[in-house]
DNA sequence: GTTTGTGAAATAGTTCACAGCA
DNA sequence: TGCTGTGAACTATTTCACAAAC
């Protein structure tokens, strides 16, 4: 059995593809880890420690080849294939996040849209076909569904979230502002921007000597 | 001086609030820590930490009073007044964010608008009207702003915040797919469905078995 | 009886510091 | 010399467990 690698860490991952692409593009081909880390605003022992979970990927006295590193961690994270994902509301944000051009570049496609108006039933946005909350179940099976985002009231998400997870789906992405929850085994993760004002206030209420 | 609060235990303040605003609509007046856990995923035990850096909000053999503990943590983050925001970027992700309803009831409103782009400079949108980003730095100041989203292209993102913090502004959120920085005492944070997304793949990608 | 608030214990995560390699 | 990879030391966070309050 493989050692259990700490989800902080996972949750990392991505940030350095990000920066590493960057780099890339910069035609930028080795970076040592003080530079890294001075770029994720982090420690390069940290980077270090987080990349020694998954191998050796560095050369001692020269660093990290950058289109190395960003392949090693593409590989891990599982970015080397297409990720297939339905989208569940096709009211206002919905059709924002249909309409958001940053999912197909890296490897994130909306194949099928679902909602419960039959109004919308059987329109086509940004290239789906909007089928019937119904069909959930048979249609992620079909399309081969790997992650579900939700984008219905709040009123409906927590139900919304059960039956997707009745449909065998494993990933999660929520946007409607809730205390949602998933059984073990379901990853669900929240896009929230309310929470994260809620938290910035703090520390603004906490010193009010800038204004 | 004040004991010092782990940045965590603030980051789980707005959840706890939303929880508890969910339970007061519901009219239920008590709660206890174990059914609070439950709801949120979480122990009773780090609830009951958490609400102790702040006082005793409870009641041995009761609980907690929803009202009463919804009304001092909406006072610890500062929710009790409205939060001012402006926004730079207005092209499709702009626009998305600016007519999300989610914000006012929240006690967050976008009181500025800001672009480079002159076909689009005095244009009213959601009630805004948007500015020539050479304004920047007198807006924010003018219309009192406490936080700003920054929602221009990935390659205009940094240069925005850099020019938002020599503005004073202490509080970003940026939904640009950057590795955005900001200096000590900024506080920044980055909504990125795409960062969510990666790390999702990782555990489906280890779990191929499901398919 | 029930449940809080909280030190103490346990666990998780980060930083240190250095051997070893280029 | 410069920088990685990694145990060891340290720090942060969570969980335990129980006295005190209702």
């Amino acid at each position: 059995m493989e050692r259990q690698i700490p989800e902080v860490v996972v949750s990392r991952l991505p940030m350095y593809v990000r920066g590493l692409t960057e780099l890339h593009k910069d035609g930028i081909d080795f970076i040592n880890s003080k530079d890294l880390g001075y770029r994720f605003g982090m420690s390069s022992d940290q980077i270090r420690k987080d990349l020694s979970y998954f191998g050796k990927f560095g050369r001692q006295g020269r660093g990290y080849n950058v289109a190395l590193l960003l392949d090693e961690l593409r590989q891990i994270l599982g970015l080397d294939r297409q990720w297939l994902m339905a989208i569940v509301g096709v009211g206002r944000l919905g059709r924002a996040i249909l309409d958001y051009r940053g999912f197909i570049p890296r490897g994130f496609k909306i194949v099928a849209a679902f909602d419960k108006d039959s109004d919308v039933i059987g329109e086509r946005v940004s290239g789906v076909v909007i089928q019937d909350m119904a069909e959930l179940e048979i249609g992620v099976i079909e399309k081969k569904v790997d992650i579900a985002i939700v984008a219905v009231p709040s009123t409906e998400a927590q139900e919304v979230i059960n039956k997707l997870v009745r449909s065998g789906i494993k990933s999660i992405l929520n946007y409607a502002p809730i205390c949602a929850n998933a059984p073990e085994g379901v990853r669900l993760e929240s896009i929230d921007p309310v929470l994260a004002l809620q938290s910035m206030t703090y520390y603004l209420a906490k010193n009010r000597d800038y204004r």
